[in-house]
DNA sequence: GCTGATTAGTTGTTGTTTCAACTGTCAAAT
DNA sequence: ATTTGACAGTTGAAACAACAACTAATCAGC
């Protein structure tokens, strides 16, 4: 089995420390200024880019790679807090539809431009563009890796 | 206020996807194979490769950059299992060194391959050496701005 | 149109992380 | 010597996440 060399080493090490203060520190600016986790801002994006913003609960699942029981609590919190609705899909009775409200559309609003800051402040801004693109290829490969081999993937 | 371009937006969208996927996977293989977690190989490295495999609490906690609070509960429940112990510092006796065990040595041993297949199957190796070298360039520059811009860092 | 297998989503329990409050130690100034 | 403020680490409660067991609806094959 082959270890690391040096170079790999300190790259992924650079990566997992660095992660961690990122989503860390936007989380917390979101939690402090908008009372609203980095979790929570994700669903509503994805909501707000959706038809009708309203989205099957399985699809914002996969669209944020988060297991379905963790957005099944996340988005009873945020219908407890009057960001997202649930509404029974006509078309599989089985299925159910998370829709962004009117509220939940405000937050977002004003939540963005926070989040959209943190990301240039301490990532975007810092780097060449062709850095990021680079990150942008490898978690592409990253991503396409984990789907393939996929270890009981369906339960998630 | 800017917002990101479409390139940007891809980036930082597959970053996010692309981590969550792969840690995890990468904590799950730990879990499953070794019943041990991300978070306690984390520390075990970082202790076997101190002096004397101990280090002070607050060390252990910046080197991993997770919060104090969250590695006394992390510590605990590894002492519980047998991988570490705690002790006292003789120069502060404010302080308190984590030391791995034979135990600990042993696990870490044991799981190290797996982990570091892992991180080779699922990332490394599916890359070019020079985008792999940019991320580690992306992630230390945010480390630094992370650091320099810190919002209250001394009580995480 | 039944039956069994799948799929969608939820639930409750348990494990982990965060947060704020706390204890005890140290160091500097008085 | 004592006070004051900072520092190291812990604690317990609350928020969040993971897991496994569950309900209910759909679909495929007969």
């Amino acid at each position: 089995m082959a270890w690391l060399d040096r170079n790999q080493q300190r790259s992924w090490r650079a990566f997992l420390v660095g992660t961690t203060l990122l989503m860390d520190r936007l989380d917390r600016e979101l939690r402090e200024q908008h009372r609203i986790s980095l979790p929570e801002y994700e669903i509503m994006v994805r909501l707000s880019e959706a038809e009708d913003n309203r989205l099957r609960m399985a699809v914002l699942a996969d669209s944020v790679s988060h297991s379905r029981s963790r957005v099944t609590h996340t988005v009873s919190r945020m219908e407890a807090a009057g960001l997202v609705v649930r509404d029974a899909c006509l078309s599989d009775g089985r299925g159910v539809e998370a829709v962004l409200t009117a509220e939940g559309r405000k937050a977002l609003e004003d939540a963005a431009p926070t989040h959209v800051s943190g990301v240039r402040r301490l990532l975007v801004d810092l780097v060449e563009d062709e850095d990021l693109e680079a990150v942008g290829r490898v978690f592409d490969a990253v991503t396409d890796a984990l789907i393939e081999t996929n270890p009981a993937m369906d339960f998630r």
